[in-house]
DNA sequence: CAAACTTATTAAACAACTTTAATAAGTAAT
DNA sequence: ATTACTTATTAAAGTTGTTTAATAAGTTTG
């Protein structure tokens, strides 16, 4: 080694993204709280949070009241430390937020959509904000079609972007960790961070749309994507003996609470989720008694999901933050 | 340390997890080939396969071919150093199998249900076979009801051992590490696993039974449980105007398969799984085209499952044997 | 308020892996 | 057969964690 730190550590991931993690949802934590909740040794909780105090990024914020001996000192993360950038490709425009590891907007903005054109005007503007935001680490992009580990499968009316691996070619060009996901995908992720369901939790998350419905699916908190990344299509749904769910949710109200009804028993007898949510300005609080009395006509009530109407921009927003989020814990900063 | 042993590792229950799967998988490696496909160093991958050959349980099968310079000496896995034990509780008897770690079997018989009995018959018995086979080293028990992390929630017609924690009960009187499972949960992981299909598939495996249909259902690799239990219930799907799925079987030939139909086109639609099982001896080879044929009206041909007929008693006892196993590779032997 | 106790932190010894260097056992060409 | 090369194995150092011991900083009690 040629330079005299004292301190110095390869910087382990795993610790590191744990100790971040602990740090961000309890608030604060001392050295002992690290050791126990993640398993490791004191020593070592000490000697990474110690490296991070040498960096800026945890703030020791003063010292515990004395339970009986020596007060232990207590510490924060520094949730301006690094910033995440996320990004919705829409049809209509691309919006675009700056936030810290506390969700916080730092910044937000919109450009004309990069669907129809060449992604490297995205890759320009990812370019622009890095400028002027030089903590910025991660990028996520939304996108309104199938996507797979970075790479679009699907997406209607955009061919130039289809099997187009987005991820690579936005982290090659702008040098930034990205990830990449459906939209509804990302609502369903962001829609159990928000109401903070356990981990492992099955959640399916609805949206109506003007051309056609479509769900974004978790089972045991991961993603479902299929084998031809077709889940969550429940447009198809035959959930009466002439037409789909798509087809009898343009018959009026009463038709559609008893699609949606049926639709609903459909999920809980094969996948039994936890929740089953909607888009609140598609269904409102309201409609969530009628549809559920519609769904106990097939299956008995115990097993039922919980119903939830949520606000699905905010939802898709969350997800993209906390799928960056992860991006900006597991970073081994150089 | 007070013995005078030269090699002592304390056995890092990951990589003797590792070493064991590859070996097995591959049938014998070499150190090299040890080392590249777990990611540790040649070093710790000879130290293991040292220990290993010293007590037995691997096993050195000469020389490969020289490939330019010194030739690399060869392992293979004793696939008799430890047995597991599959019990089927049934509603008319108790059956079991001891197996080697091939899956090969080394005996086997059945008694009298234990369902309508105490718990105690079934730790007697097992209790018997450990007298009798030394190197048992992991129970396996189906059952028929809804099971999470060994305990049994919900079993038709035997209330006794409802909300009964058999893994637990099974360990305790035993000494014996215990895995419990439901049957069709069962019969769908055995079928992946003798399949040989990729790790994270999702897979939906239909059983139509006497007393009505269910299924066992795997997402991404895992078991899907649900909020109650319930998953898998598909009886209860509402594939028509009037009447759920079970009912729709009942009507005969024409119907049934419409049904089936549909059941496949609601979970193309939802999961997009790889494959769709039957049980051959309720839906044959020849009725898989019509049953295709059928939801294909639903839902594209190419977003459909590919279906298969399997040997559903073949399977539950490959999902037995391939959880014991899983004990089998994990363990830490003393 | 000083001894006895509690709890937190730091330091030293230990453990188990990885990396690098040395040695062993081959092959191929002269 | 000897030299040059290749690959496998073993040995020695180096890393990064854990465990145990020592020290620091409190509280409580006679």
């Amino acid at each position: 080694m040629t330079d005299g730190r004292l301190t110095s550590q390869p910087a382990n991931p795993a610790i590191m993204r744990g100790i971040r993690t602990v740090l961000l949802e309890r608030g604060s934590a001392t050295k002992a709280e690290l050791s126990r909740s993640l398993q490791i040794s004191f020593p070592t909780a000490g000697k990474f949070l110690d490296d991070m105090e040498i960096r800026g990024e945890a703030i020791s914020v003063g010292y515990d009241e004395s339970s009986g001996g020596r007060r232990a000192r207590r510490y924060r993360y520094d949730p301006d430390y690094v910033h995440g950038l996320a990004i919705f490709l829409e049809k209509d425009e691309t919006r675009y937020l700056l936030f810290n590891c506390l969700g916080e907007a730092i910044e937000q903005g919109y450009e004309d959509s990069i669907l129809d054109e060449d992604a490297s005007r995205l890759t320009d503007l990812i370019g622009r904000i890095k400028q002027a935001h030089p903590k910025l680490r991660s990028v996520s992009l939304g996108v309104p079609g199938a996507v797979n580990d970075g790479t679009i499968f699907l997406i209607p009316s955009y061919e130039k972007y289809r099997n187009f691996d987005l991820k690579s070619f936005v982290q090659q060009r702008t040098g930034l960790p990205a990830v990449v996901e459906n939209d509804m995908n990302a609502a369903v992720l962001g829609y159990i961070a928000r109401a903070k369901l356990e981990d492992r939790s099955t959640v399916v998350y609805l949206y109506l749309g003007q051309n056609g419905p479509g769900a974004g699916i978790v089972v045991n908190g991961e993603v479902v994507r299929g084998k031809s990344f077709f889940s969550g299509e429940v447009a198809f749904v035959p959930v009466r003996d002439r037409g789909n769910f798509a087809e009898a949710l343009k018959e009026g109200e009463s038709a559609r609470t008893e699609a949606i009804g049926r639709l609903i028993a459909s999920t809980a007898s094969i996948l039994n989720p936890h929740y089953f949510v909607f888009n609140k300005g598609e269904i409102g609080e309201a409609m969530l008694e009628p549809i559920l009395e519609r769904a106990a006509a097939y299956v008995p009530r115990e097993h039922l999901p919980k119903l939830a109407a949520s606000e699905l921009r905010g939802d898709y927003l969350a997800g993209l933050q906390s799928l960056g989020l992860g991006l900006l814990l597991s970073q081994t900063d150089g």
